[in-house]
DNA sequence: ATCAAAACAGGTCATTTATCCTGTTTTATA
DNA sequence: TATAAAACAGGATAAATGACCTGTTTTGAT
C-alpha cells in the first residue's frame, strides 16, 4: 500500500474517536447557549459552530433539537442545581446557614460578572414547560429533586420538621429565590436577590 | 358613474376603517400567543391568522415583531398586572387580606382551567429580558410598577412600614409568587401556589 | 483478518420565518 | 372637491432554520 493512502486532506494527524467527549462538548455549548440566549433563539448552527463539531457528528449524537434540549435539561441543568444548591445546603452546618451561603455565593458571582443571566432551570422551564409535554416533565423533575434536596436538609437539622412542613418550606425557599432571580435578570441588578436573602434569614427558624 | 364601480370582489359591503380596533385585535391575539406559546415559538403568521387581519394591515400597525412584542408588554402585560394584582391589593381592606384574595383568585381560576399557563410577565421576561435591551427595560418597568403598587398598599396599612421595608416586603411577595407560579407551570399543579399563599399568611404581619 | 456497527465529515434540501412590496380604499384636511 | 396621508389588501422574497443524506473512517466483536 502506498504511504499517502490514509487522509486526503490532513496527512499526519490520525483521528481518534472520543464519542463521550464530543457529546460533552456539544452539551456544554448547548447548555450555555440555551440558558443565556434561550432555546428557540438559538439555532442548531450556532451550537454546532460553538462546539466546533461537524454536522455529521452533531446529527449522530443529537438527531433532533428536542433531544438535545432534553439532554441539556437532564444532564446539565439538573447537575447545575445539584452543585450550586442541593449539595452546598446539605453539607452546611445548618440548612439556614447553607441557604444563606448559597445565596451569597450566587450574588457575589453575579456581581463579579457583567450580566445577570438568570437561573438555568427557570429560564428553560418558562420557555419550554408550557409547550411540549416532555420538556414540562423534565423541568418538573428538576424542580422536584431541588425541593426534595432542600427539604431533606431541613429535616436533618436540629429544628425538627415534619416531612410535609419541610417540603412546603423548601418549596417556598426555591420559589422565592427563583422569583427574585427573575427580577434580578429583568433589572440587571442583584438587589432583589439581596432582599430575598434578608427575608429568608427572618423566615427560616 | 356605473353602480358596480366600487369593490370588484364584495359588491355590497363597504369597508369602514377602525384602526384602533384592528390594532387591539392584533394585540389581543399576540398577547395570548406570546404568553401561552412563547415569543419565539409564535410566528407572525400565527398571530395574523388568529387576529384575522391581512398582511398589509398587520405590517401597517406593527412593522416588526419586536415592536409588537414591546407593545404587548407595555399595553397588555402591564395592564394584566395592574388588574390582577395591584388594583385588588390596593382596594382590599388590608394588604395582607388583598394578597391572600388575589392568590386565591388566581389559584381558583387555574384550577377551573385545564392548563397552567404561568404568569404573563414572568413568561415573557424570562424569554426576552436576557437578549434584547429594549425588552429587558420594558420587563423591568412592569416589575417596578408591580412592586411599587404593592409597597404603597403596605404603607397605607395601619401597620406602619418604612418605605424601604415596604419595598423589600413587596418585592419578596412578588418574587415568591412568581417562583411559585413557575413551579406550578412546570408541574401543571397549583400546589406550589397554595403553599406560597400559606407561607405569606405567616410572613406578612 | 472480517465484518458490522458506531463515529464522523461535509454538504444539501424543504420548510418556515419575518419582512417587504405594489396596489387599492378610506379618511382627514384645506 | 382636491389632495395627501393613513389604513388596508394580498402576495412575494430573501434569509435562516432544522433535518437529512451520502460517503469515509474508526472501533469492537468474531
Amino acid at each position: 500500500m502506498s504511504p499517502a493512502k490514509r487522509s486526503p486532506a490532513s496527512p499526519a494527524r490520525s483521528r481518534s474517536n472520543d464519542p463521550e467527549g464530543m457529546r460533552n462538548r456539544i452539551l456544554d455549548a448547548a447548555f450555555d447557549a440555551f440558558v443565556t440566549r434561550g432555546y428557540h433563539a438559538t439555532a442548531m448552527n450556532d451550537i454546532r459552530d460553538l462546539a466546533g463539531v461537524s454536522g455529521g457528528a452533531f446529527a449522530h449524537h443529537f438527531p433532533s433539537k428536542k433531544q438535545l434540549g432534553l439532554a441539556v435539561l437532564k444532564e446539565r441543568v439538573a447537575d447545575a442545581v445539584t452543585q450550586s444548591w442541593i449539595a452546598p445546603v446539605q453539607q452546611a452546618a445548618t440548612p439556614k446557614e447553607g441557604i444563606r451561603t448559597v445565596m451569597t455565593a450566587i450574588i457575589d458571582e453575579l456581581s463579579a460578572r457583567a450580566k445577570v443571566t438568570g437561573c438555568p432551570l427557570n429560564n428553560l422551564a418558562h420557555e419550554l414547560s408550557g409547550g411540549d409535554r416532555d420538556f414540562q416533565v423534565a423541568c418538573a423533575a428538576v424542580f422536584d429533586r431541588w425541593q426534595q434536596g432542600i427539604a431533606e436538609a431541613l429535616m436533618r437539622d436540629g429544628t425538627a420538621y415534619e416531612a410535609a412542613e419541610a417540603g412546603r418550606l423548601a418549596g417556598f425557599v426555591i420559589a422565592s429565590y427563583s422569583g427574585a432571580m427573575a427580577m434580578a435578570k429583568s433589572r440587571q441588578d442583584v438587589g432583589a436577590l439581596c432582599d430575598c436573602r434578608a427575608m429568608m434569614d427572618r423566615m427560616i427558624p
